[in-house]
DNA sequence: CCCACTAGTCGGATTACATCA
DNA sequence: GGTGATGTAATCCGACTAGTG
């Protein structure tokens, strides 16, 4: 049959987010893009839809992400959540920590003071400053990547280590790249809703069509009929939702038959 | 030119600590 | 003061690239 089976309700949606950085680095580092995807599906009408992110490559893991739910939604908890799905890696890594009994917190100042500190008892945690930060910050605006020489440089500035100036670009742009992949979600949130609501409104004219062919049986099985589209119709094709790239129409179309009976004007 | 090896860097996942309500 | 939530520095791991012999 076609136009109303439950297939014209089952919208697999599979939207490709580019994902790489806006502003690529400019040294040497070959552009990397993870091919992620995500997912819409929506399994039949009404049905709450459900976004499916994951890798496309690999095929490491999926995340399933119940709209409905996860909009206030916090992904990087709920990625923590998930985490069962990665610990095989974890158990491995985890190591015995000698927790030192040691007391005094150094208050900020000890920044990188001793550099034999590191690595000989469990980690400590260094708190950058506020100006340190802003630093890092106004630096992670101009490049989101470093060369090594900038690396250097800014590590002297801060009075920081390179590699902790490392570790917090990198955690940077993943926390950039978090919130990004956020605001996509949103927007594909906002997309699925609307294309529900053309769904349901396409249902909608479906029904109407039917009912009309069921009243008017004689008009539609006339031999030797052409169905002309109704002028008016015609006209303001096009004109409704031009905002809308899913809009099919922006309302349905009549037919009438080219007989003395059917007044166009009076079908619409 | 091809291959193996190494060093450096990255992203992703996770851990662990600090802070706040 | 104890506790859970949250933010974030640090770590681990695998993948990738460039350089070198």
């Amino acid at each position: 049959m076609g136009i109303g089976d439950d297939d014209a309700c089952n919208t697999g949606l599979v939207l490709g987010l580019g994902l790489s950085s806006p502003s690529k680095p400019d040294h040497n580092q070959t552009p990397r893009k993870i091919p992620l995807f995500l997912k819409l599906e929506s399994t039949s009408f009404g049905d709450e839809p459900s976004l499916t992110l994951g890798l496309s490559a690999g095929g490491a893991a999926t995340h399933k992400v119940d709209v409905k739910a996860a909009v206030g939604g916090d992904l990087y908890r709920q990625g923590s959540s998930l985490s069962a799905v990665y610990s095989f890696s974890s158990g491995k890594v985890k190591r015995e920590r000698e927790v030192s009994s040691e007391v005094e917190k150094n208050n900020n100042s000890s920044r990188i003071s001793d550099e034999d500190e590191e690595g000989v008892n469990g980690r400590k945690k260094l708190r950058l400053s506020k100006k340190q930060s802003a630093l890092l910050e106004e630096s992670f605006k101009q490049h989101s990547t470093l060369s090594p020489k900038q690396k250097q440089a800014l590590a002297r500035q801060l009075n920081l280590k390179p590699r902790q100036v490392e570790v917090w670009f990198q955690n940077r742009r993943a926390r950039t790249k978090l919130k990004q992949t956020e605001v996509d979600c949103e927007l594909l949130k906002k997309c699925c809703e609307t294309l529900r609501d053309e769904n349901r409104r396409l249902q909608k004219e479906i029904q109407e069509l039917k009912a009309l062919k069921l009243a008017q049986p004689f008009y539609m099985h006339m031999q030797g009929a052409t169905l002309t589209v109704c002028p008016s119709c015609e006209t303001s094709r096009g004109v409704g939702d031009a905002n809308n790239p899913y809009s099919m129409a922006s309302k349905p179309r009549h037919f009438y038959n080219n007989n003395p009976f059917s007044n166009p004007s009076a079908a619409c």
